[in-house]
DNA sequence: CATGAATGAGCATTCATTCAT
DNA sequence: GATGAATGAATGCTCATTCAT
């Protein structure tokens, strides 16, 4: 093991990366977030962020599939358990929580800068959206189909309670 | 009356700054919105902006101000009507979809940066943000107690629904 | 008269930038002459070339538009004056050696900037090479015709003397 | 032999950088030919280019010196078979249009960077430099001496003969 | 020897703001 | 009050070079 893996543990250079860009973009937004003060706080060179980043965007851009793939895993978990109606409602809600509770940061940069109309080009960014609706939708649907809730449109109760979870998330985060 | 204010007819300057701000603003936010593509679009000179505004931030302390004192005095209307209950939150959310209806534009700007971490220390936004909270708070408690809906915490809920409309509103207003 | 106007004299900013420029560019060439050495050397803020010109490239590019503006008029001047055949060929050298004297750091950037990879796609540049191909190409033609030399094929041969100009002016140039 | 040379023939890793080089220099110019491109397009490290090179104006200065060393080769070997006057101005054309229709990328590399600025201070761009103008000049001396043809200045001659040259080779390998 | 992640000085460019006219 | 050229600090990004593996 060398001096450099003992100062650092195991943490690769990409996670550093990472997780310093996520501490910033939830203290500073996006904007003002910049390249040299990732590294600085990072303690690694500028040059250090395009090895592993193709440009600042990218580091959204990942950041934004990682947890996309994130969801996309758990609730083909749920699927597989037969968790439904109700229960996977209740599993989805801990999902975020859960997240919320581990990585504040986090959750503060994902609900913000998914509505950033510098960034919502970015496929990421889309797929990550598009899924937190969609699911939330799908399963809405099925809850309706099983009687378990009065008669309602699946899409806009659907969109009206995202967003007042992820709302009241956002503003827990935020402390 | 000048040439110039014939030209313009009635049109302040200000105003027309005012406007032309919300719809950069709108279409790419406000980091992206530059002081020389307001002054292009507005058909003024850059120096001129600074006339009507101290700096650029101030546009939008001036943005939120305006909306903060909107909201104060249809808060006031509504209490020297004696509107209250069920009926206050009706109105408020009355008020909020004519805004909508009158000034898509306006709408998504007033959500979208009013979580900008850039923006939050200003005046206008610390009043608007609080303002809003402050009377959903209100409306809530006042229903609390007239047990028009069975109890709850008015702090939480209040949060959670303005939430649900803040979101709702802007994925309206979105498109 | 301002202040600014008499330091400075009736020198226009644009056109000190672009005296600027080609002495650095004769000096160094175009990957070695910066946009903060030429705001140096012309005594300006960085920011003032981007008043003046696009980007760095729109430099190169204002400055062979403006050379090949120049040899249009002047063989439409010796159109005009019925100036053909060898006393034609001879008025162009004139033209050339003239430029020489008069600016020996201009003649070198054309030149030599001319067949730069990273500049070939320019208007200006593209503009100036052509044109100083093509009504070489003429002036052989009409020399052809009138059987002041004996026959030739214009297009190779005006390429070899005009070669053989360039690179003799260029070595002039370089001392 | 290692299963390394065996992949690669017996193509040395040194050959096969100069040669990849030519390519990116004849396609881009010195500038924007990165040493990162090189190792990409010659399949290795980027680090071996360094194993071979001393940095990158290494590559164009050993590039430039085998050239030289070719050139006063093939003269000694004209002095030799005692090949003088305009059969040696013939044979040195010869030898000029072989290395063109061999390689056309490195007769565009030679003509178009031995006038790069950056690249004038090399030893073996200024030892190609000098012996392309003194044996040309040694040449029409000799010739001059055997009054094959009329007097002329053997130095400027020499020099507007060598551009016309030099510049119609580029013209042809450039297509 | 080969490797390629890490480095950081240096570049072109942007843009809020000022101020002489 | 209106103007827009001038300003220069600050930004994202590049790339020749090094060196631990």
């Amino acid at each position: 093991m060398s001096v450099h893996s003992i100062l650092w543990g195991d943490f690769i250079v990409k996670t550093r990366i990472r997780d310093t860009a996520i501490q910033l973009l939830a203290d500073k937004g996006y904007h003002d977030m910049t390249i040299k003060s990732i590294a600085k706080s990072a303690g690694i060179a500028v040059g250090s962020i395009y090895t592993h980043f193709e440009n600042k965007e990218d580091i959204i851009d990942c950041l934004f599939e990682e947890e996309f793939n994130k969801r996309i895993q758990y609730m083909s978990y749920l699927d597989k358990e037969n968790i439904i109606g109700v229960d996977k409602i209740s599993a989805y809600l801990d999902f975020y929580f859960d997240e919320l509770k581990q990585d504040r940061m986090l959750t503060i940069v994902l609900i913000r800068e998914s509505t950033n109309p510098a960034l919502i080009h970015l496929n990421g960014v889309k797929l990550f959206t598009e899924q937190c609706r969609v699911c939330f939708e799908e399963i809405l649907r099925d809850i309706s189909k099983t009687k378990e809730i009065r008669d309602l449109d699946p899409i806009y109760s659907s969109q009206i309670i995202l967003n007042a979870i992820r709302g009241t998330v956002f503003d827990i985060a935020l402390g």
